[in-house]
Order: C-alpha cells, then sequence, then structure tokens
DNA sequence: TATGAATGAGCTTTCATTCAT
DNA sequence: GATGAATGAAAGCTCATTCAT
C-alpha cells in the first residue's frame, strides 16, 4: 500500500474531485479510475479500498487545517483578530482544497459514527472550542455583542465559511483574501448601511 | 399507486427521516420498509421507486416553501422587510420539513441534472432573482451597504439560512422566530459591539 | 433470513454437494445458484453470505453427532462397547450427511482459526476426550492392549472413521452397519489370520 | 524458468508449506513471495504459474514414493513383510515430505480430473494394484484373514497411513519408523488384549 | 533476478424492482 | 394492501499474471 508519493496524490486528487461532484455514495470505483486512467482493480495495488482513500482525502484536510488554526490560537491575538484569521485561514483552506472540504461537509455527519472516522467528531470538538471560545472571550471583553446567542453564533459563523465550498471555485475573480474580507465585514459590521 | 393519503405521507415523512439521517444513496428500501413497519417489495404498491418517494418529497417542499416566498415577495414590503420575511419563512419550513431541507440541501446539486429533477435548477434561479433583486434594490434605495459583492452577499445569505436545517431540532429552546431574528440581527447589523 | 425451511434445506444440501466435491474455495456461489436453479443474488435471500452456508452445514452435522454421541456416552457401556456403538454411530453419520462429513474433513483444520467456527475446535477437543477416556478405560480395565501408544491409537481411530467420507457412496453395496461391523472387527481383532 | 535449482527448491517448500496449511486454492501467490521474501511477481520468474508450483510439488512426491515402493515390490517379500514394508516406506515419505502428503491428500480428488494432473489417477491405480494385490496374495497364502472384504481393508489400510500426514510433525517423539511399527502392530494384530 | 505497476477476469455481495399469491 | 421469493444489474474487491525497467 505504499506506493510512489505522487502517483498516490494524484489518484486521490482525482477521487476527491469525484467525490465531492457526486458524493460518496454514488461514486464508483471505477469512474475513479476512468478519470485516473487506469483500470478499477489498479486502484487497489495503492489504496486498500475506496473508503481509505476518503479516509486519507478527509484527515489529510484535517491535518492541514488544524496546523495552520493552530498557528494562529497559539499567537495571541484578540477575540476580533482571531476570528478574521481564522475566518482567513479557512477559505485560505477551501482555496487549497476544495473537494476535501465539499466531501467534509456533505459526508461528516454519518461517518462520524464509524470508529475508522473518530477523528471527525473529535475535530468537531476541537473545532468547537476554539470558536465558541473566542466568541466567548470577545464577548467577555466587549469585541462582541452580549445580546446574541453565542452558540447560534458560533454556528452562523462556522456553517457560513464552509458552506462556501460548494459553491467557491479556485482561480475565480476573488482570492480567498478577499472572499475572507468581505464576509468578515458582513459578519462583523451587517449588511445595513449607517451614516 | 393511488392509497389513501395518510398511509402515503406516514411513509413518505418515514423515508425522509432516514434520507436525512443516512443520505439518499445510502438509505435502501429495505431500511425505509423497516421503518415504516413493513417488507421491501410492499412500497412498491404505493410508490413506483425510490426515485419517485425522493421527488414527492422535494417536490412536496419547494412547493409549500414557494408558495409562502411568493406570498411575501406579493406583498410590497421594502428591501429590508422582505429579507426579514423570507429569513422568517425560510426559518419556519426548516421547522416544518427539517428533514426535506436536508435532503435538498446534501442532494440537489447533483439530482438538478437529471430530467426529473428539473425544477429544482429552475427553483434556484427564481430563489436567486428572489433575494438577489431584494438587495439590489436594498443597496439602490439605501438600505444595504454598497461596498459589498451583492452576489457574495446572495450566497451568504442564502447558505447560512438553510444549513441551519442540519442542526436544528424541532421543539428545541429557541422558536424558528426567534431563531429568524437572532439571525437576521447578525446579518443586518453586525455581530461587533457598538458603544 | 428466516424462509421457509424446507427451500433452505435444499439449498443448504445442493451447496454441501458443490463445496464437498470442489472444495469450499473452488466453490463459486454461482455454481451453488446454479445447481439450485436460480441465480446467485437470489441465494442471499435466504443466505447472509457463503460462509453462512458452510456454518450451518457444519455446524448441523456436529450437533447431530454429539446428540447420538452423547447417547452412547451416557448408555453405561464397558470401554469395547462403547468403542463400537461410536464406530457405528459415525458410519451412520456418514450415510447421512456424506457431504457434510467430507467437507469437515477437508476445511475443519484452517476454519478452526476463525471465531466464526470456533466450535469446531470445541468440538475437536470434546471428542478426543470421549475417544482417548474410552480407551483408557479400555487399557486400565484390561480390554485393550497395554503396549500400543494410547494417543497414536486414538488418531488411527479417529482419522479411520471418518476419512471413510471420502469414497462412501450411500446405497453402495455395504450398509453403515455392515461397514462399520468390519473396521470394528479389523481393528479390534486385526487383520492376520489365526489358527 | 530455469533457474539455480536451489532457489526453486527453497521456493517449493515454501509454496508446499503454505499450501499445506491453507490449501491450494486459499493460498495467493503474494502469500507464497511474502513467506519466500520477494515480490509476487518475481515469482514468475522462477515458475511459470501457481499451478505449476503445485505441479513440481505433487509428482516430486510421487516420484519418490514410487521409488521406493518399485525397490519393496521388486524385492520377493512375502505378503506380510510387504505391506510392513510399504507402511514404513509411506512413514519414511510422511517424514521426509510432510507437506506435500498433506497437499496430496487434500487435493487431488478434484485435481486428477485435469489433464495436466492426470498421473495423480494413473499412480492411484498403480497404488490400488500394489496394496490390492499384495493383499489378496496374503489371503491366498492364509497370511492374512479371509471374511474381510479386501477393498474394504485396501482402504482401511491406504487412508490410515496417509491421513497421518495431518498431525505428523517431523522431529516429533516418536520416529517414522516408530509410528510404522505401532500401526503395523494395530492392523495386524488388533487393538483387543489376548491373554 | 527482482521490482513496481498495471491488467482483466472473475468473485461475493448489494439492492431496486417485479410479481404471483 | 402486503408478503415472500426471485431477478438482474452493478458494485467493491481479489488475484494470477504480465511486462518494462
Amino acid at each position: 500500500m505504499n506506493t510512489a508519493p505522487e502517483r498516490r496524490e494524484e489518484i486521490l486528487a482525482t477521487a476527491a474531485e469525484v467525490f465531492a461532484a457526486q458524493g460518496y455514495r454514488a461514486t464508483t470505483v471505477r469512474r475513479i479510475a476512468d478519470a485516473a486512467g487506469m483500470l478499477a482493480g489498479s486502484l487497489y495495488y495503492h489504496f486498500d479500498s475506496k473508503e481509505s482513500m476518503l479516509d486519507e482525502i478527509l484527515s489529510g484536510f484535517l491535518n492541514e487545517l488544524w496546523a495552520r488554526y493552530d498557528a494562529v490560537l497559539g499567537s495571541g491575538l484578540g477575540p476580533r483578530e482571531t476570528i478574521e484569521a481564522l475566518v482567513t485561514e479557512s477559505f485560505r483552506e477551501i482555496d487549497r482544497r476544495r473537494d476535501a472540504v465539499a466531501i467534509y461537509q456533505k459526508e461528516a455527519r454519518h461517518l462520524q459514527d464509524q470508529p475508522r472516522f473518530a477523528y471527525l467528531a473529535a475535530s468537531q470538538v476541537k473545532f468547537e472550542k476554539a470558536w465558541l471560545g473566542t466568541l466567548e472571550r470577545g464577548v467577555a471583553e466587549r469585541a462582541f455583542r452580549a445580546d446574541l446567542d453565542v452558540r447560534l453564533t458560533y454556528r452562523f459563523l462556522r456553517d457560513t465559511v464552509w458552506v462556501a465550498a460548494s459553491w467557491y471555485r479556485p482561480g475565480g475573480q476573488h482570492s480567498p483574501e478577499e472572499i475572507a474580507r468581505q464576509y468578515l465585514s458582513m459578519v462583523l459590521e451587517g449588511i445595513t448601511l449607517r451614516e
């Protein structure tokens, strides 16, 4: 199962693309193989199973994401700046691994019940801790409004950011940073015009 | 195919529940039948295929939704009030048909390529027209900020509302109207504390 | 998985026949289905898997065998009569379930490592206890020779009986009881002519 | 296909070991290669197929066996001494090629229908001729009992000897010759104590 | 001599669907 | 209205084998 890393990555990228486009279940192993220019059986030289491809895609994404998040969280920023940095890193990750994010979005919920994908639930918990904690700190430090339900705000922010993977196309007219800036502006200031 | 309407509705509700929990593809007809207390083959007395169950669930949801939306859009409200009404109706619909909304969220994108589900794409277009139009009117009438990309704002709003179906539980601590009010407050005013 | 018992038994008998003739691994599910007059997939209405057919065949055989053995062992016979009765019951079982015995013979050794087939090993242990015990009792009571290695004698007897399944054909010229009588005569008296 | 004979023999011994332990069909070429410290494809430098390994194992065993048997049969012994010599040679062969004998035992029956393995059937015939002939000669010469079915006696002897391969471990507490002596004692004199 | 990568045929299994009863 | 049994297509996966390097 350990092959030339480049070929693995190629196949994995192909698989991610197809999974994201058609859904994991609806994707046949044959379809991935076609897209990778080989026969279905040949995939099994590189990977144990369809599921293990999914696993690598998802864990690869989460590992990278958490490396960035941890850097942000460890750098001693204030609540508002932390939120800004997390949102920006999220959009950058969507830019880097759009397919993985889209798959995560669609499949994480039922996958996390399987032992193999327990790390999805674990990540979810860490995620909540990081965002919710920052929001609460912001309320305490009078950076954020106190009249909003924090959990609701958390979900709002979280969903808002990740759902973007469903329409985002890398190389489009807005850079990830630009999208992040606009999102943050909406979330932080609201869309109402103030004069 | 025409049976006592209550039995149909029961089965449909069951199917929606399972589809929402496991995904359409991953749901077997047998699982639905189990949950409905019958054998798999017996479902075919009421419906002619698994796909037609999905179809009824989705179109039932969209028909209801558009009846409400059309009422809002035809009532001559200003842009801000229109947005408020649409968001509120959306959360009410999530409250009424949580499963259908969750299914829609997950499956609409690839279903809309099939002729049978072309109405999903059509609805999407109408949807965009309604929301985007309202936002543009709001910018023109100086109700909304002009410095934000309107398409981005549209997507932001749209996603934000519907994704809620993934965590919303009817009968929870917040009523749909209360959730709508908080969401609107965030979107319209932002989460930043202003003194 | 619970269907009309007659159909199950029919299919099981067919499967046993094919397993015995070609070996478990070499037998395809399609071949069993062909012989049973159905399509491969249809077997799965009645059974969970190819392995579960094997399981039922083997456990059915062992259950029946042990019912008979236990009756013999509990009836207070002397060592020689016990051996005679066990051998006779064994040949009767071969007559009744030739295929199952042949499969057992060929496959038991490697199957017993799998948890599902642990009962094969358990049966083996009980088996040894019964036969070896009887032989030892026979030696103690001066019914059997003391100059032979008892374990060797045990293996000799055990193998000798069961291997017969590989050539025995029900309805042949000798009844199971007649074969048992000849086998016993050889084992007990030897083949040497004494005058 | 012609390589250093030592490497071939090594691989063949490895293959025989795995075949004997797991069964021919259940053994993958990769498993053999693993055990031989190479990759699956590399085996094909030495052998042209999995089947040809089996072929060499089996024919190697039979050739050696027949060389010994022929020596015994050509040496003009009486029936009892012939049986004794054949049994002894058989146990020596089990000692030398335990795996091959075990494979033979399990696979010969269905292999012999394939043209490639027709020699298995031929050997079987020769075998029967030698043993059955000796037994008949023994009955005629009043060395063996006349009241036993000779064919049954033949099968009894044959099976009894070869099945030992399934439990025999070279280097165990009994030498092949010792095992042969005990077996012969049982078969010739019976296990009953005579005073 | 051996490796790494691929092939292709065939395997067990799943599942939506049908239909006589 | 529902059951029990079967169909048939397609799925994921295995594995002996090939072959350029």
